[in-house]
DNA sequence: TTGAAAGCGCTAACAC
DNA sequence: GTGTTAGCGCTTTCAA
């Protein structure tokens, strides 16, 4: 027994100082301890002080885990996103941190390959640990394996999809409106011969902005000369932009699916003599950082995933305290922006 | 007793399912439960099934905050950043979880303001959180702080910054060196009326990127016509050079404090008319996606920030494994690489 | 192969 | 004001 104990305290030397540690050298109770340590109310103000210096003498640091199982909460907001070196995930889980520090929660990230599988473990990953918030970007899981996700964690919310059921709790953009928007546009300026770049990832945001954007187009009577598609960055964009120029030199505009592609597109076009915002218009969409980069400036849908994640962040947060059982759900469809720069033009 | 005992069971129905409930259900005990749920060896292969069974039918999760707990680990890996939204930062962070995910483990990520109070803050935060693991990039808590951190977290290496005392646990940028390089080219070029666009922030990488500058050049006998700061940002490198072709219109090269000022710079300079790549040379710092979007294409110093994060992360996870105490430091010293592109040209 | 029991560090009644 | 104590959900000996 003596031994036993000697060697448990020989181990305890290695880890970290616990309530007990202080307790003893404060000749306290541990219940007095946490009571300064929660700042609770009826401690006397010389325990307190005593407290309080020991533990800073032996470096005190309470313990989460410990305090989240009993509490049975974790203060800890979950984050879902494919990629956070993308900017427009970056952004994302930005807005939901500067939400979370608002609400001294911490933000525990996980991220994806872009694949069902992937998206279901790292969701349970944040499950696992007891995140009572989670704001998930998914675009692989079907609705019905987020919706009995869904179920299953109150306190999780959807941003950039919408999904019917639990709409309640989906924060997302309206990608035809898009479409239609960058469409009318691009007829406001005059353009007849129109191209569109779009996204060779099978999800749903490029065929609804494609979509969105053939038929606005078809409203006023035009109709887009070709779709190149293309892996949704500069490269992408680069190589539909040949395609463009070579098989349909009379195209006057161009709607990219997203800046990336937008840029590469303008990169080619501009290597090979076009005048970008003058002898042929470009439109990107999410408006990142980049879009007001280059040169020229890019014409864009803004994206307000920032806004949108703070939004999310905020209802995810609150659901799990008074639940306000009358959203607003309009509130939760965001529109694209138009933001016109340089890159496009009044045609003739 | 009886009420207790209901109450307490009806409370248990809104929460998740334990360990307990599954041991009930499946008529085992919480350690055979356990066991399965560990892939323990010796477990009946039915008694597993059962087992599995009932985990499946009640949705049972285990708690990662329990299992901390006892096991005195959290297979947590703790990031300090100032801000996720910089793409800098974000490649950072993207790094880390590159390495986080193949060793199982979660990033937890806490922002801080540029501010000694909110790194402090940060970082205890993670502790409480029992990270054994943390990459930590602070500018503004000082050298004594950092090691008295460092002294109580043996997981933590410090990123983009050396400190001697800990120097096996420092991942950092040769900033002088990187001024010199850029000297050294901006000198091959054969450029003599040189300015340097700094950043106003009272941290050491500028500093040591305009003495490398300034010392590269006065090797050559040229000296830095002129030194402009402002915010390390677009706008102020759009000031900087504002200020540097009304007072030195002989500055044929620029040497900016990072990508974000010479784009700035770029955006100035053209708007006067100038054309950068031909008539005035602007060189950058870090090589951030930008740099290759921009037009004329950046020529910039690469900052290897998601390798050098890859090593911290790898670094701070196996410092608690085999400690392999003869760790090659030179191999943590990381030099920044000259990438030409279209932003600087041969004089005359 | 399985179970009983002792904690991990902490909070929250409840008692004094 | 302060202490005692019963867990939170889990892992891990030690017995059986």
């Amino acid at each position: 027994m003596y031994i036993k104990c000697q060697v448990t305290h020989k181990v305890k030397r290695l880890h970290m100082a616990t309530i007990k540690d202080v307790a003893k050298q404060a000749n306290v109770s541990i219940a007095t301890v946490s009571r300064v340590v929660n700042n609770g109310p009826k401690v006397g103000k010389e325990t307190r002080e005593r407290v309080l210096n020991v533990m800073r003498e032996i470096g005190y640091v309470p313990d989460a885990n410990a305090r989240a199982l009993v509490k049975q909460k974790s203060d800890t907001i979950g984050v879902v996103v494919p990629d956070i070196s993308d900017p427009f995930f970056a952004a994302l889980a930005s807005g939901i941190d500067k939400v979370a520090r608002k609400n001294n929660v911490q933000m525990l990230l996980s991220t994806t390959a872009v694949d069902a599988e992937a998206e279901q473990k790292a969701i349970e990953m944040l499950i696992e640990r007891r995140c009572e918030s989670l704001v998930v970007h998914s675009k692989k899981l079907s609705d019905e394996a987020l919706l009995t996700l869904a179920k299953r964690v109150p306190g999780m919310v959807i941003i950039d999809r919408y999904i019917e059921e639990i709409a309640e709790r989906c924060i997302w953009l309206d990608n035809y409106q898009g479409g239609r928007i960058a469409a009318r546009y691009l007829h406001t300026l005059g353009h007849k011969h129109v191209a569109c770049i779009t996204s060779s990832y099978q999800i749903e945001d490029p065929k609804l902005r494609l979509q969105g954007f053939t038929e606005g187009l078809s409203d006023v009577n035009v109709s887009v000369r070709c779709v190149e598609q293309g892996e949704p960055n500069q490269q992408g964009g680069e190589k539909a932009a040949q395609a463009i120029i070579s098989q349909h030199p009379e195209v006057t505009a161009v709607f990219a699916y997203n800046d990336a592609m937008a840029i590469g597109a303008i990169s080619t076009l501009e290597d090979n003599g076009y005048k970008v915002g003058q002898d042929i218009s470009v439109i990107g969409f999410d408006d990142v950082l980049i879009a007001r980069y280059s040169r020229p400036k890019l014409t864009t849908l803004k994206y307000p995933i920032e806004l949108m994640a703070q939004q999310a962040a905020e209802l995810a947060l609150n659901i799990n305290k008074a639940s306000d059982n009358s959203p607003n759900i309009s509130l939760y469809k965001h529109l694209p922006q138009l933001v016109k720069r340089e890159s496009t033009h009044l045609l003739g």
